[in-house]
DNA sequence: ACAAACCCCAGTGGAGAACCGGAGTATACT
DNA sequence: AGTATACTCCGGTTCTCCACTGGGGTTTGT
């Protein structure tokens, strides 16, 4: 439900590199940061996780950066956000703090119910459909500026 | 999506009121507070404001207490949860942090749909449903007793 | 060799969550 | 009236997490 900042850095650097997928070549933390207005010593921060989640790799040395593991269309929105906030933040898990009343597991279910019906919207995006929908934002910007 | 204590103490403590809505007597902190184990100085706290929100009245001086203002069948999850945490917090707001990249838009949006999602859940279920919910869970106990 | 990139680890400032405590105020009962 | 019993209001505390910053180190292309 709350979107953090974490979250809305990573998927937007995933945008960028996913626009860049078609080209082999890789994209810079300085270039991703500057183009989204992201302090760069922080993206590095969530690129690393990304990478350690598998959804990147990356490239050392000059001429290093970032590139998808994957084709954009084979990335959700979920993905992203399991991989940065941790799966038990978003999922189902069993929290075993001891003194389960009866009433408290009725709330952690309807929460279970909530967190479900959320997470199916953030599966069914995928970077794929992010990029679309940003080109076909800017064709309408491009209607109104004519 | 994240439960939070404050969220769950609240709709513990409904539901206790919701089961002594037939009788018109008001139930005190100390009496919610021990059946469900709940620090009662900050259940005081989560009652508090829950009255300004509308949700429960009190009843000051010795033999006070707090009752529900509607019937438990008028009372939903969702609104328990926005009382506390606040409408912007969970529902339709438009928060205008100005850089707002096309990008983010998007994501944005993205978020709103899974936030619609999460609260169409909390939005079904009242606090009578929930005691119905306890009612059951309690026979089954006794049925696995037996 | 050197510069350009990533990598790792550590710390900081602010905000919020979950409490605790004390002084005040209203009410019922005797 | 007086007292006990509740709620009311305001403040402080501890802890954790988020967003961010900084200082090294390592890998790589030219």
């Amino acid at each position: 439900m709350e979107l953090s900042c974490k979250s809305e850095y990573a998927i937007l650097s995933l945008i960028e590199l996913a626009a860049h997928y078609h080209l082999a070549e890789p994209l810079q933390i300085r270039q991703i940061a500057s183009k989204q207005n992201i302090p760069d010593r922080y993206l590095e921060q969530l690129l690393a996780t990304l990478r350690r989640g598998g959804l990147v790799k990356s490239q050392r040395g000059s001429k290093g950066g970032y590139l998808l593991t994957r084709e954009p269309r084979k990335i959700t929105v979920f993905e992203v956000i399991v991989c940065l906030e941790g799966l038990d933040k978003i999922h189902e898990y069993q929290k075993e703090k001891e003194p389960k009343t009866v009433e408290s597991i009725i709330v952690e279910d309807i929460w279970q119910e909530a967190r479900l019906a959320a997470n199916s919207v953030l599966k069914k995006y995928t970077l794929a459909d992010l990029c679309e929908q940003r080109d076909s934002h800017k064709q309408l910007d491009i209607m109104y500026y004519i």
